[in-house]
DNA sequence: CAAGTTCTGTAATAAACAGTACGCTTGGCG
DNA sequence: CGCCAAGCGTACTGTTTATTACAGAACTTG
């Protein structure tokens, strides 16, 4: 790893500009120029691009404080991984002016925007037309679940499909009853399973039961994917990282209710007629 | 070089899906979960992240048209040059040669982004900070509640703050019973609560109740508030209209997580010992 | 239920790569 | 003018990395 941490590579690389070799200083300017590719590529394609021998460009890394270029290499990777794929949203506006709240909303708004756009970037769509198919197709019944807090999105879940369609439920209670609506389930059904990192162990294994049973599985986790992907079927992966002690479950949702949207207008023939119902229902008194 | 050009890397993974073998498509998930950054590891390093074999990656990339996975990384490294130097003209791809769920992912996506923009921009941090300083305050008790939908968002807040402090519940079931709960409630205490639109008569009179014993309510809303706000001493409302048949609660889930953020952090040498607790708990086994 | 096909991981092989020693060149200074 | 030192590139070596061959497992199909 580098010696010295803290700031990024690029600014690292500004500020020792001025300690550098000559021919140091046209690789620091190939890769500034070029930044972060050019690093990304082999010594010997970076020392072409710079003009210069492939030593020189090892030199130059190790001057920098890298103690080799595939370590130099994977530091420029993870900075990439942070900084985002989405450059437009820099914004700037944590400035000096902004309160100690006012900043962390603000950061904690980037992330999660930021969240937002990797996640329906890198989302299938198929997987998703897959899974809406899935939710859409009556005969197919759907089970709901979800580890310790995510099971909030499951129950968000068959909530909403519940209302549009018949044949769907929601696990929830003591794992060791989660068993018993297996019963219920065949070979064209699905089991609709959320799980996010401190992947929960009995979801784990519930879900192997259920796939060994050949139920289906639309499995909603974060972008490290659950152990439970082995089983999937169908996999929608969300990207759940924020300053905070605790994970977000905002990406997560979205692709929720993107899919419960899409669900719901493919079925609103039918959806139409059964919320009309449920509105008179409403108003006769509530039993108990 | 690939034998396919055309489409871009992400797209042609995403188009070729289907084609895949089942352990390829792991290594299509993790690809697109953690794209570009992933492809750029070495072969070992994205077969270790998606759990399969070196050579799977290796077909993996063969089968997507590449000669090599050297020649794979080339390619990806030129499309980051060109998305980097670029910012602007990319995630617009609603263009016609967009597929219709391609269109509707973005669409969806764009008013997400839109609503977290619009709800965090609005949102006073004074506000914010007075709603962090009762949920910090270990002497008031907090009670949660939401309504048909969003109770979902009042439970994932009593989850969180149950963990990091005591004197938290949710209130769940018949309305009938919900009253019981205000018997625990003082003039310290707080009421957190849910409310979106079609708001939920029940709920406007509980709460009508609770502010008569005095006791302080923080509502969570939609940015036209629902008639609840008229009795509560805090209010957080965020934006919620998609392109669906439902509201979105994303915004509103985003502003529970930043409050749930901050209130740990202020609670954080605490509740470090309560976590500790909980986790050596874990191991043991369930009761029933 | 069995034969065949497809898929996947293990292990051995080949290629590309980063790293290093050495000697030449260049610029500064006595 | 000549010595010294710093910088650079060439050529080589050791390692890592991609690749391929093979054999076992899993799933299909008749």
């Amino acid at each position: 790893m580098a010696l010295d941490e803290g700031a990024t590579i690029s600014e690292r690389i500004r500020l020792g500009l001025g300690r550098l070799t000559p021919t140091g200083r046209k690789v620091a300017h190939i890769l500034l120029a070029n930044y972060p590719v050019a690093g990304l590529e082999t010594v010997s394609e970076l020392a072409c691009r710079a003009q210069v021998s492939a030593p020189t460009v090892l030199r130059f890394v190790s001057r920098l404080g890298f103690a080799s270029y595939p370590d130099f290499q994977r530091a420029l990777r993870s900075e990439l991984e942070l900084q985002v794929q989405s450059p437009l949203v820099k914004a700037r506006f944590s400035l000096e002016s902004a309160t100690p709240t006012e900043q962390l909303l603000n950061r904690f708004h980037q992330s999660l925007a930021d969240n937002l756009a990797k996640t329906f970037r890198s989302v299938p769509s198929a997987e998703f037309d897959a899974v809406v198919d899935i939710f859409s197709d009556r005969r197919r019944k759907v089970l709901t679940i979800g580890g310790r807090f995510s099971d909030a999105l499951a129950l968000h879940l068959s909530l909403h499909l519940r209302i549009i369609r018949s044949g769907v439920s929601h696990i929830a209670g003591q794992s060791a009853n989660w068993r018993d609506h297996l019963l219920d389930l065949g070979e064209r059904d699905c089991l609709a399973v959320f799980d996010i990192r401190r992947y929960t162990p009995d979801l784990a294994e519930f879900a192997a039961i259920a796939a060994s049973h050949r139920v289906g599985i639309v499995l909603f986790t974060d972008q490290w994917l659950s152990p439970i992907a082995q089983k999937a079927s169908h996999i929608l992966a969300a990207h759940v990282p924020v300053p905070s002690r605790w994970d977000s479950m905002v990406a997560l949702l979205a692709l929720v209710e993107a899919i419960v949207a899409s669900t719901t207008e493919r079925l609103w023939s039918t959806a139409e007629g059964r919320l009309a119902t449920l509105e008179t229902m409403r108003h006769v008194p509530r039993v108990g």
